[in-house]
DNA sequence: TTGTATTATGTAAGCGCTAACATGAGTAAC
DNA sequence: GTTACTCATGTTAGCGCTTACATAATACAA
């Protein structure tokens, strides 16, 4: 912050010769000033440059009109959506969106940037729980407590149900099982699920997702059609790679699905280097249907997580309230040429 | 804002027994605090879930350890990634990051979004000025001057060399000169130049390597090989679709230089849909590296800008002033199998 | 013992605004 | 001409902190 003479209320006042209040008064649009007064005002304003303090507002008014939202990471253009969502929405509101860390929330540091966020007295935070490991859940509820004594909370993504607080989540199971109903019509027996972490509450629900529809299909679950890994597209070549090393080729699996779009494009390439074809001998399915997935080659059947409708109506519910807890968020599954029925058996 | 009693100072002061200042002392950490008071206040300070107020603390201090970035948009990873590269180094340094939409500037709609900057008395902020274009130009000036007796700014992306403002700038033109180098050493003559608007000042400089490169090697700069347009992947396919479709096979290029990886990807599609072979019958380069690019098929050679240290760098520009004014950024041409040499007369 | 550092804590003045209330000039009603 | 009422503008008390300065208590030197 450049300090500068010439730059406070009381300044503006004093150069256009009436009181504060006056420019005040003029500063928020208020009628009961003179035309003529106000003009007087509004030179100087000009000439000057001048800005009120959003620092000083907030300090009188009771709110201070940003918001804030909590996300993992922006490299993965999933965030960058819901971001992109809950900032213009917020933006169409009138309010500033500032981004926080979620990586930093478990740093054991003894600074905990949850505190910061308390010290900010935004007018609203939107929290993505997503990814979320379980034994830091005890200080992710403790924050949350805290947090909401300071300002209202959204909680979004894969949110667990002993949360309670307002919250818009992903059914990751049922969107998991989803998935492997689309592919058991296509007569696919042998699946693979690629990426996650094991103690990921996000990953946990989608392999009860996966789990459940094999049992409905009377299908068995085989542990090295189950690869965990980070959710990277480098993951995703190798984690395929591997598993497809360690099997014999009887028991290749005819389809994959991926934990998203990244971990998809890498697996469609490890397909493609061990002389694969997609989709004839494997398919290949992502989640988050990113913009390059209609782009690879084939183009990538994946799941439409709807995530900038997500982030908009994030914000909405921040700003306007309802009595509604948990509400579900909408996916729909986008069907390229990555995915085809199979006539391996 | 959750406004709730027993929430500042004075309510912790008198809990703890001691007065305000002494509780202030605690919280900022001074050391001149009898062990034993200070046990009280933290105490206090615990059991009540208190944070001070950065409010009201921005308002007493002359700073208020925010910084602001403002960019076109988050959607193209490539922004997320400078976003990202200035995020983590602002974290680093104490410093929370906020992001501010370029788009809005030029709205006319007589609010301002660069006054609302003003207001939020940052304690610095770093501004892309890519994809501007002239005609907005002297708005831009102006709100830069304003700006920048708030708070210090520090320029990134193509910015024109009037503007007098800490800069990290990439030579456009440069750059478009050295992957014509790249593929005329590969024998290439047939060379189109994909994407952007002709208005923006970026793509002008672009321009003016790509004709130059063309002077130096002796070639005719040809209008069909330069199609202006969106920088997205859908206009990518489209354009290049365009272009083969109005010319002669023999006038085919033989090399697509694209505006940035979207665009590119969206060329790759449209090469393949034509039924060429990249690279053997069409070279295809991108530019930004983005995730995706190791992905495509063929592997997309394109230029890597270093976006996280661009905004890294911009980051510690705003920290530590030095007496530089114009810096220039790092790009290197990442080569993978989408170029390759040419036998096409 | 008295005077003087030294240390821990308290008091109070701002920071730049907003908003409730006060003031004072002009106008209308009696 | 006095009273009452508007309306434009001014005065001032916060908002929740930090910080310069004041004060009180203790320690130490003379």
């Amino acid at each position: 912050m450049v300090k500068e003479k010439g730059k406070n209320i009381y300044d503006i006042a004093s150069e256009a010769g009436v009181s504060i209040a006056t420019v005040s008064r003029v500063l928020r649009g208020e009628t009961s000033v003179l035309p003529e007064t106000r003009r007087k005002v509004e030179d100087v304003i000009a000439k000057r440059g001048y800005r009120p303090s959003a620092i000083a507002r907030g300090l009188t008014q009771k709110h201070t009109n940003s918001l804030g939202i909590v996300l993992p990471k922006l490299t993965n253009p999933n965030y960058a959506m819901i971001f992109t969502g809950a900032y213009d929405e917020a933006t169409r509101e009138g309010y500033v969106m500032s981004l926080f860390p979620w990586k930093s929330m478990d740093l054991k540091t003894g600074y905990d940037p949850m505190e910061v966020l308390a010290e900010r007295r935004l007018d609203g935070l939107i929290m993505c729980v997503e990814y979320q490991k379980k034994e830091s859940y005890d200080h992710l509820t403790a924050s949350l407590e805290n947090l909401s004594r300071y300002m209202p909370l959204v909680l979004i993504g894969c949110v667990p149900s002993e949360l309670d607080y307002p919250t818009i989540t992903y059914d990751m199971s049922l969107c998991a099982s989803g998935v492997m109903e689309y592919l058991l019509e296509m007569n696919h027996t042998r699946i693979a699920l690629l990426g996650g972490m094991k103690e990921d509450m996000g990953v946990m629900s989608r392999d009860a997702g996966y789990r459940a529809a094999l049992e409905k299909a009377k299908l068995p679950y085989i542990s090295s059609y189950r690869v965990y890994g980070d959710s990277t597209t480098r993951a995703g070549e190798q984690m395929l790679t591997e598993m497809l090393d360690g099997l014999q080729r009887a028991y290749w699996p005819t389809a994959v699905i991926a934990l998203n779009d990244l971990v998809a494009l890498g697996a469609l390439k490890a397909a493609r280097e061990m002389g694969l074809r997609v989709p004839e001998d494997i398919s290949i399915i992502g989640c988050d249907d990113l913009f390059c997935a209609p782009y690879s080659e084939p183009p990538l059947t994946s799941i439409n997580m709807h995530q900038q409708e997500l982030g908009a109506r994030a914000v909405r519910r921040l700003l306007r309230p309802d009595d509604k807890t948990r509400e579900l968020a909408a996916w729909n599954i986008v069907k390229r040429q990555s995915s085809a029925p199979t006539e391996i058996v």
